[in-house]
DNA sequence: TACGGAAGGC
DNA sequence: GCCTTCCGTA
């Protein structure tokens, strides 16, 4: 074989942080046995030795830089044995994932990527930190260390089936180069749809909840496939790793209770995503072994994920799913030192596209008469500045997607309206949070008394949204209804308002009319 | 420097 | 499906 094409070895640690093995993978992409780029440039990302070729950048999360071009290029071609690779090409391919929405650009910056985390991470890491005081993603991305029911295979070991461990920092920096030519294309292990994984985990749920003992554990929730198992979030700001986006280290103290497997196969293109860490579960997910749900344990999940989702600015649709059986957890604010670094402003549920645009079509053809029900949520107003100005405020840690206004954002960008129409109900002011970070939060949220100016409002910010949307190239909307998006979205929005309630400390009972209605659309 | 269409390989 | 290669455009 030729030098520099050899497939055989795994990559050698460095940096002191771990992907699991499935970020590695070939398998971990359907559709392809080779090694995806983007997979090559987390595992770039990853190693000290290659920090002068391609960094995370300072500040933002998700961002990195190129910073030698060519040399990235060329270990990419050395990967791929195609010596004749060079950065038009392998920017080229970069550019495809913009459509994936696997990665986007950094505006203004040269040779500046983002990954979309919603794409690359919730999936598979839905306990993402929270990083109430961030530092700086400089170092790849870790993986949770050890717990009693998580076995990411050590990147290092040659031992591809490690023993436990595996998410340590235990870098053995190898620095070399040829370590990265040298990663496995292992065995293609079959994936599955997700659609699948989604029926397999609620069908799963269900089957638990009929047993009515989730506590059981051993024929609870399995791995299959993937030999993976996570221990659900713990605490939220508890990472020790502040520097990556990845930044997800269940910590084996607190251990797990919940684990679930994690399918490798799982990657890029989550539709609905469940509070399990995947929707992607094998069959085996029936039978397995491990699964509790502590209502603390869940409580600080969703929260923190509910953290994640508006902060990272992940579609909601990561939003974590109650089972139908599941009782939202109490509330509880958090410690007071995490209290003060989760200023999170509400943004409003989404409306969806597919709705946005019946809308839109609808009112096209019968000019729309007040809706009869009244919106009793003031949304602000969107606009670019103003997302620019939330970004900020937000900075759940020192995220702040100061750049984030693609066409992706703008897709993405919730309105209730018409859903609420729909739904035919209408949401009741919620309690006073319990959660006082959130309380700015919600003091932003305005809920305007029948008969108010704000009220009058409200149609006028819809348009808004409808116009952005309008504005979208329309070969895009195509490609994004064609993609599928459009029907999550009425998911996405339902989950958002899901966490609405959760966040704002709403009846149970208006969260399980959101979660029975997620679960029946989707 | 960046974008994205088109064609084609695997 | 995921690039790779080429190229025109901004």
């Amino acid at each position: 074989m030729k030098t520099g094409c050899s497939i055989g070895d795994k990559p050698k640690g460095g940096g002191g942080y771990h992907f699991p093995d499935w970020a590695y993978k070939a398998e971990s992409s359907p559709g392809s046995r080779q090694i995806q780029l983007w997979h090559f440039i987390l595992e770039l990302l990853q190693k000290e030795e290659f920090r002068h070729v391609i960094a995370w950048q300072q500040g933002e999360y998700g961002e990195f830089v190129i910073k030698d071009p060519d040399e990235v290029a060329r270990l990419w071609g050395r990967r791929k044995c195609k010596p004749q690779m060079n950065y038009d090409k392998l920017s080229r391919a970069l550019r495809y994932y913009y459509n994936k929405r696997i990665l986007h650009k950094t505006k203004g910056k040269r040779f500046t990527y983002k990954f979309n985390f919603n794409k690359l991470v919730m999936p598979n890491y839905p306990f993402i930190n929270i990083r109430p005081n961030g530092g700086v993603p400089q170092s790849a991305p870790p993986v949770p260390t050890a717990s009693s029911h998580f076995h990411f295979s050590p990147l290092d070991s040659p031992n591809e089936d490690g023993h436990g461990n595996h998410f340590t920092g235990s870098s053995s920096a190898q620095s070399s180069r040829e370590s990265l030519n040298d990663v496995s294309e292992r065995k293609p292990i079959p994936s599955e749809p997700e659609d699948l994984h989604s029926m397999e985990w609620r069908r799963s749920a269900d089957h638990m909840s009929n047993r009515n003992n989730v506590n059981t554990g051993h024929h609870g929730l399995q791995k299959h496939k993937s030999d993976l198992m996570l221990p659900v979030f713990s605490m939220p700001g508890m990472y020790p790793d502040t520097h990556s986006p990845f930044s997800v280290s269940p910590l084996p103290g607190r251990g797990g209770l919940m684990s679930v497997p994690l399918s490798p196969a799982l990657s890029l293109t989550p539709t609905v995503f469940s509070y399990s860490p995947s929707p992607g579960l094998s069959p085996a997910f029936q039978s397995g072994s491990c699964f509790n749900f502590n209502p603390d344990e869940m409580k600080h999940y969703l929260q923190a994920h509910a953290c994640s989702v508006f902060n990272y600015h992940l579609s909601p649709r990561t939003l974590p799913r109650f089972p139908n059986f599941m009782m939202p957890p109490p509330h509880r604010p958090f410690p007071p030192e995490e209290q003060q670094s989760f200023p999170i402003k509400l943004q409003p549920p989404p409306m969806g596209r597919k709705n946005r645009e019946r809308s839109q079509s609808s009112e096209e053809k019968h000019p729309a008469p007040p809706p009869p029900l009244l919106q009793p949520i003031k949304v602000e107003p969107v606009s670019d500045e103003e997302d620019l100005m939330s970004d900020e405020e937000l900075d759940c840690g020192d995220y702040a997607a100061k750049e984030d206004t693609s066409s992706e954002s703008e897709a993405e960008t919730p309105s209730p309206k018409l859903d609420f129409e729909k739904m035919g109900h209408t949401f009741v002011k919620p309690a006073a949070p319990s959660w006082p970070q959130f309380s700015t939060a919600s003091a932003r949220l305005h809920y305007p008394k029948e008969g108010t100016e704000a009220v009058k409002d409200y149609p006028t910010e819809t348009a808004v949204v409808e116009k952005k949307e309008e504005t979208l190239p329309p070969k895009l909307r195509f490609k994004r209804l064609w993609n599928g998006d459009a029907q999550a979205e009425v998911v996405e929005d339902r989950e958002c308002r899901k966490v609405s309630c959760i966040i704002n400390g709403c009846r149970a009972s208006d969260l399980l009319v959101e979660t029975n209605a997620v679960a029946a659309d989707s």
